[in-house]
RNA sequence: GGAGGGGUGGCAGAGCGGUUGAUUGCGGCGGUCUUGAAAACCGCUAUCCCGUCAAACGGGAUCGUGGGUUCGAAUCCCACCCCCUCCGCCA
């Protein structure tokens, strides 16, 4: 959520950042500005009321004690009452109107970041490896049929298109994968491991920024109204919201194993073949809750520990920056990490890491207590360390061999219990 | 799912219609005393919003959340959320 304030003081300067998403949300600021206006007005209005009533009825009780009439001031009270009444209805109107608005208006672009409309303005920022790719390799699904690491058919059956089955050393590489992560991140990148709820509330949902823009893209549980995590992101990030966090305790590292849901509703047909993007995938994610002026050094770090992951699993990957009109909408900031897959012979996202700023944190009420004792709000981050499935894709494509088995990365082999497939 | 109890300031815990933002204790901050510390004593000690910005000052709101009753609600009524105890069900 943006501040009402910075967009009292600044519109012109919000709405020229936000036209670098897209130019459509000009008009929205005016509404905010408009409600805002109204709102502060009933506001003001109503509070002189109230101060006046709160005389009277401190009167009435002196009267009433000594044993007087009091009924001309209650007469004028109720009067007032009335007028209170209807005032603070339309102040509670614009507010709520006002909140809804802001709740849709995504994050300003950071500064510094590259200016574009679509993913073809994204500057690559490093690669690793790129220079040794191997051009082409059976895709993953040839693969993972002869070594019967996936059975999408049969997961279809149950749950139906845009899931799968890992199976026998597929599942085995799987769960290897989760555990190699979490270690990885917990006893080396100085991360707390928690293992949080999926099912997750409205209001989490909201704090993080799925809801209410994106409803359509959840899986819901109406009945309970519960929402199926899309990402460990939602749990983590809301693990502190509505509190203020002693300043000692900056900055905050999380990591969390979940299944991620989603319902990717209307992108089939695009890059959905083989487990490249499905309804339901595992995913291993870092979150970082920090002091304001720690956050752009913190996803630094926050990237550099899930290219780690690509490092030590000898997979070639390019970090691009997200320019303007590619952002997520509550990150002012983003890097993505991209494996190669000589499989499909492009590069895939396996990881995208974020600074939101205060974005969330306003939205959830997390904040810190400053130094000097002031209340403010705490700037968060995440990034995926890394999505499994994607990771397996290049990791068995990059690491097939002519004879038909994968040669897993060291890293791997005390998880995975042996060195290679079959 | 059923029955009961409860949610008050950083924490503990009073208050159950009227100068109560809220007694008190603990903790924290400052001071007196002391070579220093402890003890004792004194003072301070929430958040959010509005009044164009900042400071000062003034006002309003906040006792789980939202409604209602009333001139006036932490206090009475209703709904919901959360926590605890017992019963039932259950991996």
């Amino acid at each position: 959520m943006l501040d009402i304030r910075f967009l009292r003081e600044n519109p012109d300067l919000a709405k020229q950042r936000l036209a670098l998403r897209n130019p459509q949300f000009s008009s929205l600021i005016d509404q905010i500005l408009d409600c805002d206006a109204q709102r502060r007005q009933a506001e003001t209005r109503y509070q002189q009321l109230q101060a006046e009533r709160k005389r009277l009825s401190k009167q009435i009780g002196q009267i009433r004690a000594a044993g007087g009439d009091s009924s001309t001031l209650e007469e004028q009270a109720r009067t007032l009452g009335e007028q209170i009444e209807a005032l603070q209805k339309q102040a509670a109107e614009c507010d709520s109107r006002q909140r809804q608005l802001l709740l849709i208006t995504p994050n300003l672009p950071h500064e510094q970041i590259p200016v574009g409309s679509d993913s073809s303005a994204n500057p690559v920022v490093r690669e690793y490896l790129t220079d040794h790719r191997k051009p082409t390799s059976p895709n993953h699904l040839e693969i993972a049929s002869q070594l019967q690491l996936l059975d999408l058919d049969r997961a279809a059956k149950i749950s139906g298109s845009g899931f799968t089955c890992f199976t026998h050393l597929g599942a085995r590489l799987e769960r290897a994968l989760i555990n190699f992560l979490l270690d990885l991140h917990s006893q080396h990148h100085g991360y707390r491991e928690i293992s949080p709820p999926f099912l997750i509330r409205r209001d989490s949902m909201i704090g993080t920024g799925q809801l209410p823009k994106f409803e359509e893209d959840m899986y819901a549980c109406e009945k309970d109204d519960l929402f199926l995590a899309p990402t460990a992101e939602v749990p983590l990030t809301n693990l502190y919201r509505d509190e203020i966090l002693p300043i000692s305790d900056l900055p905050i590292r999380l990591v969390a194993y979940s299944p991620c849901f989603r319902r990717e509703a209307g992108s089939t047909g695009r890059e959905t073949r083989g487990i490249i993007r499905l309804h339901q995938f595992d995913k291993v994610e870092l979150v970082k809750i920090c002091r304001p002026e720690d956050s752009p050094a913190e996803l630094e770090s926050l990237t550099n520990d899930a290219e780690r992951v690509l490092q030590l699993l000898q997979i070639p990957y390019r970090v691009v920056e997200l320019c303007s009109g590619d952002l997520g909408f509550s990150s002012m900031r983003t890097y993505d990490i991209e494996v190669w897959s000589p499989g499909q012979a492009q590069f895939l996202e396996v990881s995208s890491c974020s600074n939101f700023g205060d974005y969330q944190a306003r939205r959830m009420n997390l904040r810190f207590k400053d130094s000097d004792g002031k209340n403010r709000f705490c700037h968060t981050l995440n990034g995926s360390g890394t999505a499994l499935p994607r990771l397996f894709v290049a990791l068995i494509e990059n690491h097939f061999q002519p004879d038909g088995s994968i040669l897993l990365p060291p890293p791997l082999h005390p998880y995975f219990g042996k060195e290679k497939i079959p």
